[in-house]
DNA sequence: GATGAATGAGCTTTCATTCAT
DNA sequence: GATGAATGAAAGCTCATTCAT
């Protein structure tokens, strides 16, 4: 990424303009100054306001699942899989805390801008969940009766609920690792065969 | 309620007008419009369109606390009482779309417009789980070593990103009534001693 | 003037209020308050919020008319009765400092309000000032080739201006009865030794 | 001044708009209108309403005192100096009757919107006046009596009231040289014949 | 490609006035 | 006569977007 790419320039900016004063309330002016652009130079990167946040989410949730995908294929143990899917997901919100409020805002209003969108990235992230509870049922490891895609939502839920309040007030009686363990616990020990 | 309860019908049309729209997308007028009152009027009940949403939350979660604490209190078995909030949270979700979205977008965003301002409803509202959380661990229903306070965040936030989607995208595979046995079950499975 | 007389009370209201706030940031409903009426009572006795501002400046000038007559009559020389002027034109303007504010406020403005509003009272009253110095030219006191309408705006104007220092910025190095002295000195005597 | 200088362009417009209309009936979007940019352009180059009014103010009563100064300043004569200034004033007050009605509202108003606004422009004015009497009276030429603080303002006020009544009703039986030097006249020699 | 001055549509909020009680 | 809740027109100001340089 050389220094005067101004595409990921104007992303790092716009993550915390946006992350700072939320989507509706960032100004462009403001990413721009924050990227060291002119107002008008983004407009030569991005279609409108909504196309940054668009894009910074498809990237920033893409760079996420490749990373989380790499460390998971290491793994044959589901319950260790998802250990690591939780314990990724709440250090990447921990260490980049711009980028978590960015995507859950945004994950919460995307629909409401644009009613076409279809968030695939976001699919493709939770499906990840899925397919390690997938091949969890066909070992025999995980009960038969549970509904991946009950499963995935509720898990990804979990994680999210949890980083959202990390986020939002920093101080806490237990560490990353003990909730993403305690989270990875309550949903495999709720799982597998009794 | 008479029907010219004029801040009733004002709040019945926010919820529908931010659900369509969005809060910041929302007009005024168009919320005045359907509560069939003047613009104006509206000023006569709430400072500033934002003191609508703040007033809505805390009005509606108010209703949605009382009810679940109805609900739960005839009950003394642990699992029943977090079957019966995760059932109720779904159910509520489902029959009232408009609120739900509200609801979720506020969640995530209030913090955004008025960093004062504490969402004390809301934590009302999940420390209802961690006290069922508790109350199981003194009997010995529940594992000891299970944090309530990560638990009522998972649990919450199991049940929410479940009904955003459910909001988002109306047709499913499994009903409520099984999506709300499977999450109060692997959360249940999961915190019973083995 | 009988304590329930709504017109007088809704006067001496927005006296209080105009000069408070001036005639545009006055409210009505704060006119309202301060007369211990209801909005709407201000309605039955004004036809609207401008037809307050004239009706508070005729009677009131009307008032000060009628004073200043009766004082300058029982006087025969020109320069005491200019003095007179001078020295009740400074006190009252000392004495009602709120109808002093209003009433020069309203003398800039009141023709940007209604074209065709002819301000008769501020006529008659500026031409006491005329009147007399006819009279002390006739007698030969003063001398015949000064205009009297260039006198009364000059003299007018040199009182007002005064009384509007000292209505904003209240402390001075001089009294009231000096500056009455030193202008009707000024217009008599000029300020060369003589 | 460059045709583009859309400062300046704004200026000219705002001091016809405010003198025809009044500086609250007065629209951005007609000052905009006739200084021939877009609204929001206003916003580039003034705050707000009211800081138009107020650099307007002060560029307006700049540029006067300048010009009065350089022209007092070729006098010795105190009396000269008086009737220079005097007709100064009328002439300019004549030939720009929108700048005469703007700021003579914004004199009497200016306290009324910001109360902390020290108009000292106006006071380096007026100080023009009260210098020469000081001068006056060093040489001998002016009582030792008479209070320059005094003076100052009833020579103004005499000139400031004089000049508003010609510019509410243009129609005299004198000119402005003949308004000016009476006023000088009554304030240097007063109107008793010598 | 880069700039940033200019644009102007659009919205929240205010408040004089009305009128049913 | 008195009230005050309701009205709705109206305007200051913002800011995403454009485009001449």
């Amino acid at each position: 990424m050389r220094t005067s790419d101004k595409h990921s320039k104007i992303i790092e900016a716009a993550i915390k303009v946006f992350a700072r004063k939320g989507f509706f309330n960032a100004r462009i002016s403001e990413i721009a100054k924050e990227a060291h652009v002119a107002d008008g130079t983004i407009y030569l990167y991005f279609n409108n306001k909504y196309d940054i946040l668009i894009t910074l989410f498809e990237e920033e949730i893409g760079k996420i699942i490749y990373q989380v995908k790499l460390l998971i294929e290491k793994e044959s143990d589901p319950r260790k899989m998802l250990e690591i899917f939780a314990l990724h997901h709440l250090q990447l919100m921990e260490e980049k805390r711009d980028l978590a409020e960015v995507l859950q805002m945004e994950l919460r209003q995307s629909n409401k801008f644009m009613k076409e969108y279809r968030n695939t990235k976001f699919i493709e992230y939770v499906d990840v969940v899925s397919a390690i509870v997938h091949k969890g049922q066909e070992t025999g490891y995980f009960r038969k009766d549970a509904l991946p895609g009950v499963f995935k939502r509720a898990f990804f839920g979990a994680l999210d609920e949890t980083a959202r309040l990390w986020v939002l007030s920093p101080e806490h009686s237990y560490t990353i690792e003990e909730a993403a363990q305690q989270i990875s616990d309550f949903f495999v020990d709720g799982i597998i065969p009794r």
